[in-house]
DNA sequence: CCGTATCCATTCCGATACTG
DNA sequence: CAGTATCGGAATGGATACGG
């Protein structure tokens, strides 16, 4: 029951998007917020959550201010394959066609996107049998 | 916004619960009911708001029975990477060590697991500014 | 700026009972 | 077997006010 204890752990509404927005470099509280427009308390609740299990961490604030910042940590940073899977997911079936695609996972690299292709390195179909994994 | 969108359509608990079981080739109500423990009525809206939203579709049923059968559409089936990628992160970091793994990915193949490493093509390492899509 | 505390409305979920 | 109807408790989310 792998992935019913993974969205135990991330299977809110709110805290998937929160790792996706760390993995884009937003740090602080109140870039958190804007980005998400969600309210202060739950926000916080889901940060204290995230800590807790280990996919964010609290780290000084990197200016010398003197609030901490919230970072992914190795455990958060291997949630990108989730969160990449279903961007694409999303942009793929969620889109009119005529409409324009805003690509969040780019916000601060100001870069087009790259699309890379990925085929199983033997030849074989992928299957219900296969675990990709994505190696960085 | 892809990501909140998707989010939106099979965010909440059970949605990609069952989207996984019917990637395993579940496809009757009580059998979803079985392998999820979840109530019926809940089962009810759930399947009815996947069949809505285009990720599951209801077909005769293969054995000749009077009731219908829930089975993945394209749409549906390309949520493979996501259940994948939530699956292989679950396993990777929320089990103790010790612990027995069962894989519900392989219930109806009853195989061993084929785990297959996944590189950018062109060597680079995959950041923030990467899509990564599995063709099949 | 970064949270915490409180309140309220809404939703969600589980149990149960009922129907064809 | 495959649902629908209803009910109550619990959790969630938003707004707001407040304190370090």
């Amino acid at each position: 029951m792998a992935t019913a204890r993974a969205l135990d752990v991330i299977g809110d509404w709110w805290s998937l998007l929160i790792v996706r927005d760390a993995l884009n470099g937003i740090r602080r509280f109140n870039e958190f917020e804007r980005s998400l427009g969600l309210a202060k308390n739950i926000l916080s609740s889901r940060l204290k959550r995230l800590v807790e299990h280990g996919i964010l961490e609290t780290v000084p604030a990197s200016d010398g201010s003197a609030y901490s910042e919230y970072a992914p940590t190795e455990k958060g940073l291997k949630l990108f394959p989730v969160v990449i899977a279903l961007a694409q997911w999303g942009t793929e079936f969620l889109f009119e066609p005529s409409e324009p695609i805003s690509c969040p996972l780019d916000v601060d690299h100001h870069q087009p996107l790259r699309r890379i292709k990925v085929q199983a390195n033997d030849g074989r179909e992928l299957g219900p049998a296969d675990i990709v994994s994505i190696t960085r």
